[in-house]
DNA sequence: GTCTATAGGAAGATAGAC
DNA sequence: GTCTATCTTCCTATAGAC
C-alpha cells in the first residue's frame, strides 16, 4: 500500500468516525483527504469500493494495534486485560478506530457482503482471547483448562457492547473499563 | 395515538429494520405504509421527526414487550432469563424490533439529540434487571444482596452486543441465547 | 386528511483537459 | 495522477387540488 493511499484511507476512517458508514459522503471524504472526488473514483471504483477498502484497512490496523499494546513478556492475566481494554480508551485515534469498528459491525446487518471479513476478523480475535485465557487458567490452576471459546466470545462481545454504550454517551470511559474488568474477573472465577 | 399513526409507525420500523436509520428513505417508507410522501410530512414535520417518533414508538413497544414476556407469578430466576432473552428470538417481529433498537443505539453515536431518550430507557431496563437479580440472590441466599447495578449493566450490554453479532451473521440464534444464559449463570455465581 | 405533481437541491459518478 | 466542470439520478420537502 502506497503512502498516498494510506493517507486517503486515514481520511476515510476519520469521516466514518464522524458521520458513520451510511453517512459517508464522497464529497466530504475527498475534502477531508484534500483531493478531488474524481481522484477518489480513480483509486476506488465506487462508493462501495471506498467502504470495502476502508474497512479492510481498519482490519489491518486493528491487528497491529493489539500486538503493539501487548508486549510478549507480559504475564497472561495482565495481557488478557490489556488486549480487551485496548479498544476502550478516550484517546482520539482509539476512539475513532472504535467507532469505525462498530460501524463495520452495524453495517454488516444490512450488507451481507461485509460479513465474511467481519467473521474472520472476529474469529481470530476470539481465538486469541481464548488462548490467553487458557494460559491464565493453566498458570493459576496448573491443570489443563476446559474449552474457553464461550467465555472468550462473551468477553469480546461485551467489549463491543460496552463501546457502543460509551460512544453513545451512556457511561464514562472509566465506568466502561471498570465494567469490563469486572466481567473478566467474573468469567475467570467460574472456570 | 391513533390507529392510523400506529400503522404508519409500524411501517417506519419495518423500513428501519430493512435499511437502517440512515438508510430510511421517505419515499420507500411512504410506499411501505401505502400512503403518499405528502402525508408523511403531514404527520411528522420532517425526516428527523419521522425518526424521533419511530424511535419513541419503539421505546413504548419495548416496555410492553418485556411485561408481556414475564408473567408476574414466575419465579425470579426464570423471570431474569425471560427478560434478558426476550429480544433474542428469530421470530420476525422480535428480530425487527431488535434491529431497530440496535440502530437507535448506533445512531446516538452520531446524533446527540437521541441520547437522552436512550439513556432513560436503558437506565430503566438496567434498574429492572438489577431488581430481579436482587430477588434471585435474596431468594437463594436469604440475606440482603450487594449492589447489582454493575452486573445488570454487564448483562444488558451483553444482550446488545450479542444481538449485533447474531444479526450480522456471526452466530446462530441458538448459540447467542446459550452464550447469554452462560453469562447470567456466571454473574450470579460470583455474587 | 389525502392525493398528484413538482420544485429544488444534494450526492454519486464521469468526461476531458493538463 | 490529478484537476474542474458537469451530467444524472435520487431524495426531501412543498404547492395546491379534492
Amino acid at each position: 500500500m502506497r503512502e498516498r493511499e494510506r493517507h486517503i484511507l486515514d481520511a476515510a476512517v476519520r469521516v466514518i468516525a464522524e458521520d458513520g458508514v451510511q453517512g459517508l459522503r464522497i464529497g466530504k471524504f475527498a475534502a477531508e483527504a484534500r483531493v478531488s472526488t474524481a481522484l477518489i473514483y480513480h483509486y476506488f471504483e465506487d462508493r462501495a469500493g471506498v467502504l470495502r477498502h476502508a474497512l479492510e484497512y481498519l482490519d489491518l490496523r486493528a491487528a497491529a494495534h493489539i500486538e503493539e499494546a501487548v508486549p510478549a513478556d507480559l504475564c497472561p492475566r495482565a495481557a488478557l486485560d490489556r488486549m480487551l481494554l485496548v479498544e476502550l480508551q478516550s484517546a482520539l485515534d482509539v476512539r475513532m478506530h472504535c467507532i469505525a469498528w462498530g460501524e463495520l459491525r452495524a453495517s454488516a446487518v444490512f450488507a451481507p457482503e461485509l460479513r465474511e471479513t467481519l467473521r474472520s476478523t472476529t474469529g481470530e480475535w476470539v481465538d486469541h482471547v481464548a488462548d490467553v485465557m487458557r494460559e491464565v487458567v493453566e498458570t493459576a490452576h496448573g491443570s489443563p483448562a476446559p474449552d474457553l471459546t464461550g467465555a472468550a466470545e462473551r468477553l469480546t462481545t461485551l467489549v463491543e457492547g460496552l463501546s457502543k454504550r460509551w460512544l453513545s454517551g451512556y457511561c464514562t470511559i472509566e465506568r466502561t473499563r471498570e465494567l469490563l474488568s469486572g466481567a473478566i474477573t467474573a468469567e475467570l472465577a467460574t472456570i
